[in-house]
DNA sequence: TATGAATGAGTCTTCATTCAT
DNA sequence: GATGAATGAAGACTCATTCAT
């Protein structure tokens, strides 16, 4: 008698199923981050999400509890890609000129803010989904702190090696920071007679870097 | 004779009845501010709001053509009495030190920030809304142009008066806006760790007047 | 001292009151019938005919039992009008010759079918307003009856003076009759491709007169 | 080994389950026809049909995209049985007489009248169904003209072969069809004292084969 | 485990009718 | 009588979730 006839049931295929179970995972958070990128929270359907998967209804629920554990997840993806897109494109204290340097910055954080705003703010709507996806940006430290975290260093390093003068670079890095977040705003709600957003950086870091002062 | 004492003879109660339809329009109004302060757009159902009225399901519909109708009328008349307290307390150029007169802007700014993003973030999920909303603002001149406008129109003031050295006032404006707006927003989405916004405007404003350069 | 000061408390008035109370209702079913004549029956709403007539929602009531009792009305007025201009215009048997009386019937009929049937039709949606209006038409001799009635008669006058010859009256009535609701119900339908009702009446009639036999 | 007697396997219970979606639909569908055989449609509502049908209110929405499509099918589906019912009944040129051959389409034509015209006039109310409708029977060649070009065929058809003389075969038709529809109106509101529409027929065709002239 | 059919509560909206003034 | 504000039942449609196969 040969060991098993039931082809389902050997170690391989146990992994195979195993894997095959988490390629349906994978699938459905992929489709969900891409139904994320083109609409609104509130605007997906589990059965969008579904048949975009190219799957069934019901899946869902034997990879996730509920819809909302589904979406933060894909949500923590897409958001964490983002972050880490924006890490990579960061300057170097000491290197070129400050002025070069935050206006590099100043893009990323644009590029960042640009596309995550929607979707961030279409959870607004969705305050179950908003404090867990909060919890879960904290957890993996993608968090804005963490945004706001690496132009403070930034600002200090440059402070550091006698780059830039005397001050708070906290205040300072809020001050970069809320500004771009306000132009990326402004360029989302589309209001008409607004300059692009983008055309606005060089200027608003001129003024940051001089202050008001006399 | 002596005229009537009686408050709801004659012409008052004459102007009662002929506004009559007003008062059950306003509680329709009042009701869905009411609700507008503790809950998302998006969660307020007609049902919700007849209720909170003490009105019946289908009174709503004898006033306004639909829920979107109603829900902006709510939403402009809260964030134009926003808009009004902002407006009042505003700083004269030329008085007191720019510093204090700054603080005193961010801090109503603030204010106006914490008392309206909850709301308007809500319009994010509703389109339609959110549409209408924008071109009601626009139409009463409460748009955060006007903000915007007001804080760049004092600040040139205060360069005229020799207050102020030479920066680009619309590029200031936008910083100082802007990091009070992520303020406000920090302070809303509630993560913990972080200082009460309100306490960071002193710094902020004392670094956006002196720049980081040196 | 004058007989009475209450301008409201003479025989006059009175019968002035009474005459008001039967113009208002005279107004609600003219806005009834105005608004038959440009809307299915389905799509009219009591306060449509109030909103029509200048009146409030409710005088309605204080001169009908209900909605439909009004609409009864305003339909038997209507129909029996069209019927009426119907009536005038029929040909005198022995006058002219058959044929163009033929045509004259049938043109009237046509124009009775084209300004009644968009209302008849409307009425099969609404059971019990068709068959009141149904025991109404009758009690008012207004029926389809009687047009078909006016047909057998003219028919039969025709064959005593020679005119014709020998046929069932009744059967060639319904052969007329029906065609020409026919041809107005494929107008009021409004397939392309047909073509114009009355045109079609000239041929219909020299069909009927010599049969289709040898 | 014998073929298994049990009807619900294999092949035939695989056909079950590929077409289980399609039963609910076709049970939808049924229901809908049902109702419609015993109702106006403006009186169906889509919980009567859920009911009708054993199902739960949202179902329909699982196989017709709004109330009007399940509707429209029915419909369709109705008003096609009733057709083919009418075309395999139709009588050949030149095989026994003429006159018994008409009374034959007569008899055929007023069954038709009588299943149809119910349904079809409730549809007045409903413009969009009724669009829908007369595009949908035009694509199924089910259309009016269909049944009117049944007639004038078959009298084309006679006229070649000589059994009937001169006279326009459009004319004829339409005198034909439109006072059968007329006697199965009259049927169908139940005027009293007017015939059974059936006994009619005969001397309707006698006196349309014979004419009015002398 | 995968499927997708089925569920049914919940949403906005309409409108004939009532009734206090 | 006249008013018109208020009522609330009813309608079409959506969608997260369940569960038999």
């Amino acid at each position: 008698m040969s060991p098993r006839q039931d082809p389902f049931d050997d170690a391989a295929s146990a992994g195979a199923r195993a894997s095959a179970g988490a390629v349906l995972r994978t699938r459905l958070v992929d489709a969900a981050a891409e139904l994320l990128a083109e609409r609104q929270v509130s605007a997906i359907t589990t059965r969008d999400i579904a048949r975009t998967a190219g799957l069934s209804d019901g899946v869902l629920y034997n990879y996730f509890s509920n819809k909302n554990d589904l979406l933060a997840e894909a949500l923590l993806r897409g958001y964490g890609e983002q972050v880490e897109g924006f890490g990579r494109r960061l300057p170097v204290a000491g290197t070129e000129t400050v002025e070069k340097n935050l206006l590099q910055f100043a893009d990323a954080m644009l590029t960042l803010a640009e596309a995550t705003l929607p979707v961030v703010t279409g959870l607004v709507a969705e305050p179950a989904l908003m404090h867990r996806f909060i919890a879960d940006i904290h957890g993996a430290q993608y968090g804005p702190l963490m945004t706001l975290g690496r132009v403070e260093t930034y600002l200090g390093a440059e402070q550091k090696l006698g780059r830039l003068g005397a001050f708070d670079a906290s205040a300072a890095a809020t001050l970069f920071i809320g500004s771009i977040i306000a132009l990326g705003v402004s360029g989302m709600v589309g209001e008409d007679h607004v300059p692009a957003p983008r055309s606005q950086l060089p200027v608003l870091i001129e003024t940051l870097l001089s202050g008001l002062g006399r």
